[in-house]
Parts: structure tokens; C-alpha cells; sequence
DNA sequence: AAAAGCAAAAGTGTATACAGTTTTCCGGTT
DNA sequence: AACCGGAAAACTGTATACACTTTTGCTTTT
């Protein structure tokens, strides 16, 4: 089993409703999809199957597929758990830390610094993003690297529905101050800057703001 | 969209799973399954793929899909990313619990023992796993419950490969003592005890033992 | 007798067909 | 002019069809 194609149909509609180029609400029919991308109807299915179990699309029966649009009390729940996970996980890295894995860290968040400098919003958001990820890989956890993986794409939603007023360049800088932490190997430091970020993040979305939401149902509820 | 077919399906085919009456690598056929449901194979695929993002289930190119015979790494790292989360969901309760839900964990641990003093071993295993479950919902954070329900499943699959010498009464007593600091309200009690329940139930697997398995590739895996 | 080879059977992967529901749109009514 | 109603179009949910791959089992060969 395991179609590849289905595979690249969920990654490129990750991207597009992570990039904001698919707005919360917008209808996802299947036959465009299985069009655009040159297959049947089946396969749309399967993608659209996964993406509504990573929370980035909602299925209502008999009516189709819509680019989800979380609620102030999942986009919530979402943070809290990632509090969770990468509380535990910053410990982690530092008792698992070596000179290889920092570097890439490091390297990464030079990354970001120049996507941030350069202004470019799409390849910014998916770097601090990836700084997360790419954190529970190195610590060599699957298990762990994909959940983060799922709640990081909602969180991208999430941040662009509750647009904060970038805080992008913040957010470079407290992973840089978090791999210094890292580096020095200082376990509670690092931790505590992780949920502090996290905590920053959730802090800096307007959840009184409402979203022009695309169809009616959704502007309503 | 969303048949409910298809998550009947899951559910019986997750219990079929993690109760032990489908042993790890064995074989399990589309058109058997549809046949047994009384369904097309459509629906048994949209079932067997969303199990296998579960990770109950290996799906093998053109081969058809398989009981998950997670390797010792992988039950390592769910245990690992469920300490991460569990530890931090007793802070959480603690800080959140109400006497109703107090009263409703006390209850479930008392259904366990039961369970556990009437010999039923499959009501057992799924008890003692709905505890943790039934802690996540009644925080009220569903992202979290669902996150962990997965985990948990994932779980009984690997106590089941490596079979503990039946921690069951163990776990049970571990379960009373984490509810009697949820109910004394002391927040680090309530961690430590929840992070050593679940190290105890990690350290009771037998990791050496070698499971006989229903083929041979994963059988020389 | 064991091994290699090949044809038939079984199984998976994708597309298509069809039934039932929802949405749309147009004409009639108030 | 706004509203209601119904037929047509569009769409979803499930089953089936078909191509291609893997497995099976028998036959042949060494």
C-alpha cells in the first residue's frame, strides 16, 4: 500500500493552507483538486482523509472539505500541549546535545534571521516554524517530531487567522537566546525560555479579531 | 464527507489490535475485511490508512497491509513523549480539578480493580489505559485527549509484544496514589507519581523477549 | 529430491460509475 | 421587489472495474 501521490497532494495543500494562500473556510472540492493535480477523485479523498486528522481541514458529511478554521479555545489547547512537549524536549536536547546537533541549530536560526531581514513572510513563517521540528529530529524521537510536526502546521493557521503583529523578528531572537541556553547546556534556563516563547507566541494573537471568513456558516459560529 | 463506516471500522479493528486477537505482522487482506463488514474495500482502506497514521498498522507498498510490531526504539520514544505529556496534564489537573472530577477518576480506578480482581484481562488493559484518556478529557483539552488516546493504543500494542510478568494490579495501585495527590491538590506529588507510574510500566517490559511473529521480514527485522 | 521457472490466482493501486444529497438558479407568487 | 418552490447541476459517498504487482503452486530441470 502507500501511494506517494497521495503524499504529495497532502504536502502541497499543507503548504498552500499553512502559506495562507487558501483561507480558513474556503471549500475544497474534490474534483478541482483531482484536476489540479492530474488524478482521481480517489486519492483527493485519501489526502483530504489525512489532512482532516491533522487538523488542518474540517470534513462535514455530505457537504465537503473546508480549510479549518480553529477556535480561540483550540488554537489554545494547541499551545498548551506543545508547552508540554517542548518544555520537555528543550531538557531533553541538552542532555542529548552534541557539537553536531548545535550547529545545525545554529545554523538554522541564521537561516531565519535572513528570511526575516529579507522581509520574505511565507519562508519566514515555515523556518520558525521548522526550528521546532527540527529540534525533536535531532533529539532522534519520530514519535515526537511528527506530533510537533502536526500541532506546528495548526499553530502556522492559527497564527495567521489571529494575525499577531509580527513578532517574527522576536521570535528569531528568542531561539537564538534558546540555543545559547542549549550550547551552555543549561537545562532550566532552556527550559524556561521555551515556554516563555511559547507563551510569547500564544500572547501576541489577537483572539478578539475576527476573521473574514469565507463562508457564511463559519462567520457565524 | 466523513463516513461513519469508516471510523467503525477503526474502532473495531483498534481493539481487534490492541486486544491481542490480531497478533503483531499479521496479515490483514482488504477484501477479507470487506467481506467481514459487510462493505466495499474502499471504506477498509480509508480505515487501514487512518490506522496506520495511528501506527497500529505498517502499510508495505503493493504488499498490503500489517499489524505494527513497534521495535523497542519506537516504545521507547511513545513512552517518552507520553511522560512528557502526562507529567505536565497532572500539573494541570491538579490546577483545574473540580470534586466532580475527582470523583469521576476515583470511580474509574474503582471499575479498574474490579477489572483487575475479576481476571479480565482485555476489560483490564483497556481501563487501565482509558484512565490516563479519561484525564485528558475531563481537563477539557480535546487536541491533548486525542493525542494521547492514540499513544495510549500504541501502547497496549507494545505491553502486549512485550509482555510485562502482568504489572496490572501494580498499575492500578499506582493510579489510586496518583488520584490521592490530585486530591490533596499537591501539584509535584501528583507529577512525581505520574512520571514513575509510567517509567514503572516502561521498566516492567521485557525488551529482550522476541516475539514469534506471523512473517518472516518482520520476523528478521 | 531440491531448486528454478512459469502460469494462474490473489491482492493492491487507481480510475470510473452510480446513487443520493446538497447547492444553484430560474420562474412564479405574494 | 422580495420570497418561496422546484428542476437542473454539482458534489459527495460508496461500489465496482481494471491494470499492474505479488504470491502461490505446479511443472520441469538438474
Amino acid at each position: 500500500m502507500e501511494s506517494s501521490s497521495t503524499s504529495v497532494i497532502v504536502q502541497a495543500l499543507t503548504r498552500a493552507i499553512v502559506e495562507h494562500r487558501l483561507q480558513p473556510g474556503a471549500k475544497l472540492a474534490e474534483q478541482k483538486l483531482a484536476d489540479h493535480f492530474g488524478v482521481s477523485r480517489t486519492l483527493v479523498r485519501q489526502a483530504l482523509l489525512q489532512l482532516s486528522q491533522h487538523g488542518l481541514i474540517q470534513l462535514e458529511p455530505a457537504r465537503g472539505a473546508f480549510v479549518a478554521a480553529p477556535s480561540v479555545q483550540e488554537a489554545r489547547q494547541v499551545f498548551a500541549v506543545r508547552r508540554m512537549l517542548e518544555a520537555e524536549m528543550a531538557r531533553g536536547f541538552v542532555r542529548s546535545s552534541t557539537p553536531a546537533k548545535l550547529k545545525a541549530l545554529k545554523e538554522h536560526v541564521a537561516q531565519e534571521r535572513l528570511a526575516v531581514e529579507r522581509g520574505d513572510a511565507p519562508g519566514r513563517t515555515e523556518l520558525l516554524g521548522d526550528f521546532h521540528v527540527r529540534m525533536a529530529e535531532l533529539m532522534g524521537n519520530e514519535v515526537l517530531a511528527q506530533i510537533l510536526s502536526q500541532l506546528i502546521s495548526r499553530c502556522a493557521l492559527i497564527t495567521l487567522m489571529y494575525q499577531s503583529s509580527s513578532a517574527a523578528g522576536h521570535s528569531n531572537e528568542e531561539h537564538a537566546q534558546i540555543v545559547r541556553a542549549l550550547a551552555a547546556r543549561d537545562e532550566e534556563l532552556a527550559v524556561r525560555l521555551m515556554v516563555e516563547h511559547l507563551l510569547h507566541v500564544e500572547a501576541n494573537l489577537r483572539f478578539e479579531r475576527q476573521v473574514p471568513s469565507a463562508d457564511i456558516s463559519t462567520a457565524l459560529a
